[in-house]
DNA sequence: ATGTATGCAAAACATTTGCACCTGG
DNA sequence: CCAGGTGCAAATGTTTTGCATACAT
């Protein structure tokens, strides 16, 4: 039961809150807009407003409990935080996300923030390409659903 | 002149062209926002409208003559394509955005390309952090001006 | 000339906020 | 009960678009 999550983020346990966390629980994609987030609950004929959603997401950001990631196209999608950080490769034709870690990345990174005399807060890195995969149908809907 | 970098664009030197890739090439901040250089436009009189910066702003990233990113505030801010490939460092208290290559970094992504299956197409990777530097006032301001 | 580029105003989005009402502890 | 959370609608900030006019070639 994710209320204890919440709980222990020090938030109230509010419909709209487990809702919300429940589906990005239970997504099979990792990386969800507001308004992917809003249309399921519509789904759901949950009876939760889109300024909910935002509202609820930033909350859960400044809990740690997600993460708001731009990628290209600007718009704002949002991430559970399970796991150790990772970073992301992207296909421009089917949208798909995958996740990756290298370390040497990871330690280069912070040889160049001492280089430049800089204390590293975060980073993001997204590589954009095209899988040549089966499952892949070019298609040219960029970045999710 | 630059009327030359936009005939060889395939581009028709226009007034608004030359002046905003003028600005462009002559701001001492390489990263700008279409607002950003809409000010500079309407400092020096000209009457060029903010839907012509970002008309003429999509038309050169679409010639390769700039490059669109996308920093953590998802608000978009463009670089003239000035010499080779370069990632970004940006102090979260100042907005000083600095530049840096890594040669180790960049053939680590290609590998991890490979290891996903991608035919890597292009990449953005920013490092967020916070210069120890006389100059940043730690102020609140993120990103530009 | 003539097709393209521009200015202006209005539209389209993604996101935020004000406020009266509802709800969880 | 009461602070805080929520729905709705309206505001905001950024980027795009429609259309009549102006401009480069």
């Amino acid at each position: 039961m994710e209320g204890n999550d919440l709980r222990k983020a020090g938030l109230k346990v509010t419909l709209p809150r487990v809702k919300i966390l429940d589906i990005l629980e239970k997504s099979g994609t990792r990386h969800l807009s507001a308004e992917d987030i809003y249309r399921r609950l519509v789904d759901l004929k949950e009876d939760i407003g889109l300024a909910t959603v935002y509202r609820v997401l930033t909350q859960f950001e400044a809990a740690g409990l997600i993460t708001r990631h731009h990628f290209a196209d600007g718009m704002a999608v949002f991430e559970l935080n399970a796991g150790p950080h990772h970073d992301h490769i992207l296909c421009l034709d089917c949208g798909r996300v995958e996740e990756f870690v290298d370390s040497g990345i990871e330690e280069r990174q912070t040889a160049v923030a001492e280089r430049h005399g800089f204390a590293i807060s975060d980073h993001a890195l997204v590589i954009y390409g095209h899988c040549r995969k089966a499952q892949c149908p070019h298609r040219s809907a960029p970045t999710h659903e």
